[in-house]
DNA sequence: CTTCTGACGAAAT
DNA sequence: CATTTCGCCAGAA
């Protein structure tokens, strides 16, 4: 498994998924700057019970699991939080996506060089 | 320096 | 719908 220097910061916002909501990796990545969605598909790859991330509430942007080696264990963990899954394995964004980090995340972490409200635009529906 | 590799994403077919 | 193609970018080789 590659380690990038950004895995700290993404593991960190991950963590502020609530249970029973989700995020792509799109998502996580257009938060933080220089961080593409392919190096927070590493940084879940790379997560260990230490690191107390819940990985399993990122998922792509077409709202199914990425395919992978117990890729069924995220889904059954997801429903275990109550998240439901359409018959083509799908999540519904309108009702389990994560609006963002909450405003103390936002100002503890100084994105001045991004438009919160806009970039929530862009986030799947 | 060049090439290859991703739990990705958007657009085209 | 599913599949392909290309863009993405830090690291490793």
């Amino acid at each position: 498994m590659r380690y990038y220097s950004c895995f700290p910061q993404v593991y960190e916002l991950v963590r502020q998924i609530p249970e029973g909501q989700v995020a792509s990796y799109g998502m996580v990545a257009s938060l933080l700057k220089g961080v593409t969605s392919r190096m927070v598909g590493s940084a879940m790859a790379a997560t260990e019970p230490k690191d107390n991330v819940p990985w399993w509430r990122v998922l792509n942007s077409a709202g199914k699991i990425s395919l992978r080696e117990g890729s069924e264990r995220q889904q059954l963990a997801l429903e275990e939080e109550g998240v439901g899954f359409s018959a083509s394995g799908k999540i519904s964004w309108k009702e389990v996506r994560w609006q963002g980090p909450a405003d103390a995340w936002l100002e503890e972490n100084a994105i001045e060089f991004i438009d919160f409200l806009d970039i929530q635009t862009r986030w799947p529906d």
